[in-house]
DNA sequence: CATGGTTGTTCCAAATTGTGGAATAGCGTT
DNA sequence: AACGCTATTCCACAATTTGGAACAACCATG
């Protein structure tokens, strides 16, 4: 099979150099004819083993190869990806545009587009919260069976209290991620901090896994009902083109997916 | 490039599945002729992208793809691929053959065939020995250049003498590398312990790094220079037969090829 | 021991598919 | 504006993949 032996070929080099390359770099390295070259590497972009970068149009490799490296490696892939379209969000509606994965029962924040509003939502990459009272966390968590929930929090007692309006019992929780799930979104009113509001949706993997979601929050006064439900839309985009950059599967059909396991370090 | 996507597709597959299939299973799963199955698998079986069992005759993911994960997953697979030929190796030589890779200042087995003679060399896999006595550390180490050599060892002082004969000095011990560098392989009499002697093979990944070394040891009495010399051939047959299975590149050219960074755990 | 049902593997004519040089388009610099 | 550099597209030729069917090898079962 000759046309599958140049493109592994291509694979192997891009393995080896294990950074991105152009075409014509790849086309003389291999000496072949840079037409094969450019038709193979579009073939692996679209079953995701290789990634093209839309700036410096150069190619690397995809996904796939990501996906089974170690968990650090994934997060780096996984920021390289959402970065250019966290970024768009973040320039069509002027407020903070944040990323989180979870980390036990917190959110940590893995990536960030601050906004540079005077009044602003300020978030560093690495901060965590409680997942109970957080848009981004209710999202994640309702990626978990009612049994890993439980199981989650056996040994915790009551959920920490962050403002007068987060949810506190278990129930409560529960009934809330039962919304989300339906929603696909969560939403909160100042359960975190008060005078912000939060929206987050989730991220998929291509193995239909929630692997982190992505949040727009801001000041009450700006966040209102109008304003969530006009970013909504804008939210929801962003974060499908994502899991779809990712190589999540059914884009719009019944998620239920399972949650993927975060790295500890 | 439909022929490509068929491969990629079933690339997938044993990504997704993580466990050896048979041509059929594929077949079926994919929808795919089995003649059609069978020439993409043995086409990414050449480039290392697929392995076959040849007892199940079952396709499972190749050596390509473990050495871009977790070293843990990595020794995992070179413990697979050089089992069957250390066997094959053990009931030729009917003594101890054993597998170590380096780490720090030490070897630490990896794999091990032992012999069943009255009398024998006993080894445990996770058993450390200093590099610098054993002929396997000496293998190893001449893979490292003169510079990371006297970084390994600057803050060690003396070596250890483990035996009379072990080499104690920085200026012998380099200059014993030199020679196992010529020879492409290391002895060792009586330099580990009393009575022992031990020859050693190094074995390659597919970047051209060593990973590993292979040895026999046995007892002074039967591990006789015209013993040694016997079984050394078939030794390096073993060697060269799996680093040509890890996909090593110029199976019989110059070697002085980096050492592969081993893991810490 | 033969038989039926597995499996992996090989074969080959038909035609779909990949080929690669050359043309095009796009971008940044001179 | 013209140049040199890319990535990308195009297309007629032909070499390649295709996949059904035949083969071989194996293992239960009758």
């Amino acid at each position: 099979m000759k046309s599958l032996a140049k493109a592994l070929l291509v694979m192997d080099l891009l393995v080896s150099k294990n950074e991105e390359m152009s075409v014509t770099e790849i086309s003389n390295t291999l000496e072949m004819p840079k037409g094969t070259v450019h038709r193979i590497l579009a073939s692996l972009v679209k079953y995701k083993y290789a990634r093209q970068d839309h700036e410096t149009k150069k190619y690397g490799l995809g996904i796939r190869f990501y996906m089974m490296q170690s968990p650090l490696d994934r997060f780096k892939a996984l920021r390289a990806v959402m970065n250019p379209l966290m970024r768009e969000l973040y320039l069509k509606c002027k407020e903070t545009v944040s990323a989180a994965s979870l980390m036990d029962d917190e959110i940590e924040y893995i990536e960030r587009f601050e906004s540079e509003m005077l009044l602003r939502v300020s978030i560093r990459v690495g901060t965590r919260f409680p997942a109970h009272c957080t848009a981004t966390g209710k999202v994640l968590l309702s990626a978990l069976s009612d049994a890993e929930l439980t199981q989650l929090y056996k040994s915790r007692g009551r959920l920490k209290k962050c403002t007068e309006t987060s949810v506190t019992s278990m129930r409560e929780l529960k009934k809330s991620l039962e919304k989300v799930r339906e929603q696909g979104y969560a939403r909160d009113r100042e359960e975190t901090l008060i005078g912000v509001n939060c929206m987050a949706s989730p991220i998929y993997n291509l193995k239909g896994e929630m692997v982190a979601a992505i949040s727009i929050s801001g000041p009450r006064e700006r966040m209102t009902p109008e304003k969530v439900a006009e970013l909504m839309p804008l939210l929801q985009e962003t974060t499908a083109k994502i899991s779809q950059e990712l190589g999540a599967p059914n884009i719009d059909a019944a998620p239920a997916g399972k949650l993927a396991h975060s790295a500890k370090s």
